[in-house]
DNA sequence: CGGGAGGTTGAGAGGCCTCAACTCTTGTGG
DNA sequence: CCACAAGAGTTGAGGCCTCTCAACCTCCCG
């Protein structure tokens, strides 16, 4: 990888062509990479960012913590994802944002980023799209979590990531990285520790996945896929 | 109301200037109102339209079907909101749209539309925003799902639907229009029906709400915001 | 070698589900 | 104007999924 914006680039032409001078000028307005260590907040909630933060390497989730203390991760992202595109019109920060990993994130303020959507319209398109791209993810976690099982949802997470790093070139073969602790991962399907961990094992204990060592391999797509009831459609469009 | 687009610039301008020639602008490319009837679908599960829909009048929901037969809401619209910007940006739905009041809508061809967006720089931002905010919303109901009771995420939709009712205009104090059966209220809360039903009285019997032919009426909004641990903030910004 | 974070296990409790029946409301046709 | 049907709402009972509490294990690192 050469610059910050590659693996962005990399999922965007999977649909749509972004011409080389477009790419500079995005290039042109990142500021030098940034690391965090695995635990730090990048984000504070109710923050007022004056920049967007683009995933270079890592993995990073959004949480919310609730008055009562219980926390949810709303999103995940890896590199190449925007972590808060939408700061570019909302006030506030809802969520804070995580390092779940050691991260290597660029920033753009959001003066300059906002002068590359209107003079290349290829920009304008693209980051209307994944506005509305992060929107149809979580709308896919809603009737995860509304309308699945823990099983299920657990699968249908696998699913999700692993086809997420495979766009953006880090799947390797069935397997993808996962840094995530239980009582994370339990924060992502809003479950008790106690019950994530029973599901993980679950999975492991019908040969679907394999998990260790922050590496989840995938013993049995299809099985896995038909239990998720994973249809890949809303991740690409 | 005079225009379709009023409920929408009501919302808006609650927090910036949309001039009226930028207005006048969006107005002009609206296609004369269109009606549906309670239960009709108005837009498919994976279609691809080649248009934007605006609420006028009524409720929608965005209603996603899973192999299995199970039904889960990812989101609800009333007058002033665009049930599909989205569509702009990605090529599928991901979802089926479908009336669960008498509706009022108004649409808008992408063309036109993506070039209202590109002649006035207030209406890029709106867009923007619109999307943004739609996705604040998805994951507001995230947390809902995933690390609230039924009781607390039922109390938490009334109180987001009452708070986005007012802004448009359309709470009469306390009171708002809420023609959801039993059936998609569980849809919408990811619940069984018999449970919603439960629930639903659950916060009656408390004396938190009431809730008949099609209205709903806020008794105690001090302790419902409570339960629900509401704060307004996603929906402001 | 000790400490701590992460992971695992067991047992009991509770929230929510399914199945099934029953009641109430609404609207339609005779 | 009544009768009936269909949809919506309600209730009960039993069971499963997931939670809480609490302990214990394992691995890694200083």
């Amino acid at each position: 990888m050469h610059s910050s914006i590659d693996r962005l680039l990399r999922k965007l032409r999977l649909r749509w062509e972004i011409p080389p001078d477009a790419a500079a000028a995005l290039e042109s307005v990142m500021q030098p990479p940034r690391r965090y260590a695995r635990g730090e907040e990048m984000i504070a909630q109710f923050a007022k960012p004056n920049e967007s933060t683009l995933m270079v390497a890592g993995v990073a989730g959004r949480l919310v913590t609730l008055e009562d203390g219980a926390e949810q991760v709303t999103a995940l992202h890896i590199a190449g994802d925007f972590v808060d595109l939408h700061s570019l019109y909302l006030r506030r920060q809802d969520h804070s944002v995580v390092a779940l990993d050691d991260c290597v994130v660029a920033t753009a303020p959001h003066g300059p980023l906002a002068e590359v959507a209107t003079n290349y319209p290829a920009w304008a398109l693209a980051f209307g799209y994944l506005l509305a791209w992060d929107a149809a993810v979580h709308r896919r976690w809603i009737v995860m979590l509304g309308r699945q099982t823990a099983r299920a949802a657990f699968a249908h997470l696998i699913c999700e990531l692993w086809t997420r790093n495979r766009d953006v070139g880090l799947a390797e073969g069935p397997a993808f990285d996962l840094p995530l602790t239980q009582v994370e991962l339990a924060n992502v399907l809003g479950l008790s520790t106690v019950h994530a961990n029973r599901v993980v094992q679950s999975l492991r204990a019908e040969g679907l996945i394999r998990w260790r060592s922050a590496r989840v391999e995938i013993l049995d797509w299809d099985r896995l896929a038909a239990l998720a009831q994973f249809d890949t459609a809303y991740l690409q469009h």
